[in-house]
DNA sequence: GCCAACGTTGGC
DNA sequence: GCCAACGTTGGC
């Protein structure tokens, strides 16, 4: 199965790329989509590539990059009461939601600001370019990480 | 802070 | 199973 690539979005005033950086490997927890839950479930695995994203941010772009170094198990925060996570729907022999454990690989020299990706024609069919693309976890071809990497420098 | 986009919930 | 109401995301 060939390597993929993904784009991950989160606040970095919640968890920036720095964050990640400091904290090692990490679990991406807290998605509540089942769309992205679907993705981390089942199609993301150790050794994709993963253009870490800050959203609502100055400017808002892709930050850095990390990489997925466990596939999906259940998000142990689904079970924790006193996460902002749990769910109480969730069980533990039916998990509702999933996480993947990312680790840092390196920050871009500058961001890319999602004006800059839009203006980019040849990531015209990228996921985050188009309009209330809300998704949180995306998938990327190996094309467009590539041509977002080469556009910070 | 505003508000468009869009996912989810719940009444029927 | 439809769809209006509601809540959230996230750019601006």
């Amino acid at each position: 199965m060939a390597k993929r690539c993904w784009l991950m979005k989160s606040e970095p005033s919640v968890f920036s790329i720095d964050d990640l950086e400091r904290a090692g490997p990490t679990a991406w927890e807290g998605v509540r989509n089942y769309q992205a839950r679907n993705l981390l479930r089942d199609e993301v695995k150790a050794g994709d590539d993963v253009l870490f994203y800050h959203s609502s941010a100055e400017p808002s772009g892709v930050a850095g990059i990390a990489r997925v170094v466990r596939a999906g198990y259940p998000d142990p925060s689904q079970f924790d009461r006193e996460s902002e996570h749990h769910d109480p729907k969730a069980a533990r022999d039916a998990p509702r939601w999933f996480v993947v454990d990312v680790k840092f690989v390196r920050k871009l020299k500058d961001v890319v600001p999602l004006a800059a990706l839009k203006a980019n024609p040849a990531l015209a069919e990228m996921v985050v370019t188009k309009q209330g693309s809300r998704l949180s976890v995306q998938p990327v071809t190996a094309r467009e990480f590539k041509a977002v990497v080469a556009m910070a420098g």
